[in-house]
DNA sequence: AATGCATAAACGACAATGTCGATAAAATGG
DNA sequence: CCATTTTATCGACATTGTCGTTTATGCATT
């Protein structure tokens, strides 16, 4: 495929809406918050790695901010490939869904 | 991850659209007008075991059919399990997108 | 009935992604 | 220095994805 995985459509999104301050713990509550899903940093971190080799995110060294533990962050941006990967990934999507019914019966369960 | 995967996602819609009369070469058929993409049916058939393992699809022999080569089919159809995770699969869609730009540079290369 | 041909499905090996718990690294505060 | 906080990485394993090849089952032809 070279669309991006459900995952790492996640995380692009995620990305994108963090603007220029997009590193680890941000990006992780973010994801969070998109898909009412947990992800742990282990699974996070390995993504972001995916999306690095193929080009789609590029990674930099912050400085380190003036206050306990306050390591420097590595911050994450989506390369011009990223995008054109988002756009293709939208388009997919809306176009899997077009006249897809509203699948309206009653969600009792989880 | 409680939601579909892309790939489990675009079978599930091709199955969904073809109505009683999914087997494995309509399904194959959809899904490459769906995604643009091809698929193998080795691939096809594994993704249709794991959605069968989760529960989402089943499946049952169909009767022969009077031509030649006309092996008896696999009909593949979704539960009603599989419904609702289409559904939170459409939910988290739309989820991800709003608020999201239409991406309006130049798409030149591929 | 034996052989060939056409359609449909399954296998098997391996690659890529996803998952989690535990660990390490880098900074400040006492 | 040592404890504590924030951030990032490791390592082992599970799940999904990929592809080429093979098997199964039916009709047609002789």
């Amino acid at each position: 495929m070279s669309f991006l995985t459900r995952k790492e459509e996640i995380i692009m999104a995620a990305i994108w809406k963090l603007g220029g301050d997009a590193y680890g713990v941000p990006i992780r509550d973010k994801v969070i918050e998109i898909s009412h899903q947990n992800i742990v940093y282990g699974t996070l971190y390995n993504s972001l790695e995916y999306l690095i080799r193929k080009g789609f995110v590029t990674s930099r060294k912050g400085d380190p901010t003036p206050e306990r533990g306050g390591k420097s962050k590595t911050i994450y941006s989506i390369t011009p490939e990223g995008e054109i990967a988002l756009q293709k990934t939208k388009k997919l999507n809306e176009h899997i869904w077009e006249e897809m019914p509203d699948f309206n019966f009653g969600i009792s369960g989880e």
